[in-house]
DNA sequence: CTTGAAAGTAAGTACATGCTTACATCTAGC
DNA sequence: GCTAGATGTAAGCATGTACTTACTTTCAAG
């Protein structure tokens, strides 16, 4: 389940070295990623990378723009029981972003860092994915299953924001306290809920 | 309320120094923050950095280890009406958070990437700063405001994790879905509050 | 077998970066 | 006025980096 498990297999040079270079970037940062160790990882020599795709940040830039979050793998479906496919969603969302290593909440604010990387409108995979989240939690307050009076992006923040805290502060200062996914959610359902229970 | 407004004015050239190295670090990444530029920013000659500091690393990790977020700034006193002191809370959280224009969402994943800035037990002035404000809502605890069947790290997190996303959504997409705090604290107290109403 | 496209190897260029050295300047305290 | 400690200037060194050029190897399709 992994950010980058995406790309189509079309050109497997081009795409190996796409790979590489998202996972150099996330770890080391822009200025870190060189070309050698990006060439080096994806088995393949340094010429290759700049015959393929001219300079660095060409290679960054297109390899950003085809990011895309398996959205559609963490998403439940709706059971009738609104905690259990919270939790579910919880569960898959906490494992995605772990998964990833913190790659997202590092790759974002290097994407702050470096504009020229997003391009104009932003990588769309990550805002397609974030929109299909607030799309989830729209439906939901339309089934009827949650209160309609805040925003579907206000209730989406509200239950996933603290997980991607949680990642920050594990991954920046290595510490983890502790925090119960299901006490979580039932306190994020308490008021919200509407119908049985 | 900066995070870096709270070093001791001792040596005023090693002070600029720090706090141009921790512009630069959140600014450009570890490797992209040069000690040209830092000298340059901090308006004083490259060989000084050198002289006071003796290398990049050292100079960095000093200023990481001496960060200390105005905590007390941001925490209300209380006041009896708990919905008020946590908008307080949360507003000024806010505020603090973006004052630092996504300093502190910049600089924790770069910490991540370079566990040697942080030393062994991480930035001091952080961690203490987070054990502050989960002592609060431990306090709040202890004073029957809430309920304590979570931790009360669990509490913080819940109330305080969505501002973070928040400020990383906009830091590094350039968006920000609308987010009420009021409602926010509403909907974080449902069910929590204890006592009067 | 031949050809052509894609990959590799080897060497090199121009520049930036962390850090050093040698020497001159300034300023506060005696 | 003199000294000491901190700062500035100028130059340079060793290394790493993005990127190039020229030539060779591989290998599948005709």
């Amino acid at each position: 389940m992994y950010l980058l498990s995406s790309f189509e297999e079309a050109d497997a040079t081009r795409t190996t070295l796409m790979r590489s270079g998202l996972e150099l970037l996330a770890e080391k940062g822009y200025k870190g990623a060189t070309t050698r160790e990006i060439a080096a990882r994806a088995g393949v020599s340094e010429v290759t990378l700049f015959r393929q795709f001219g300079s660095k940040e060409a290679l960054l830039h297109e390899a950003v723009q085809k990011l895309h979050p398996p959205v559609e793998q963490v998403l439940p479906r709706l059971s009738g029981n609104l905690e259990a496919d919270l939790l579910y969603l919880t569960e898959r969302y906490l494992q995605m972003l772990e998964a990833n290593q913190g790659l997202l909440v590092r790759l974002l604010p290097e994407l702050a860092r470096h504009p020229e990387l997003r391009g104009e409108t932003g990588p769309l995979g990550l805002r397609k994915a974030m929109s299909r989240v607030f799309e989830f939690f729209a439906e939901l307050q339309k089934q009827a299953c949650l209160r309609a009076e805040e925003t579907p992006s206000q209730a989406a923040i509200a239950l996933l924001g603290p997980l991607f805290a949680r990642v920050l502060m594990l991954g920046a200062m290595g510490i983890q306290p502790p925090f119960d996914l299901q006490a979580h959610v039932r306190g994020f359902l308490e008021g919200r809920q509407l119908g049985q229970r």
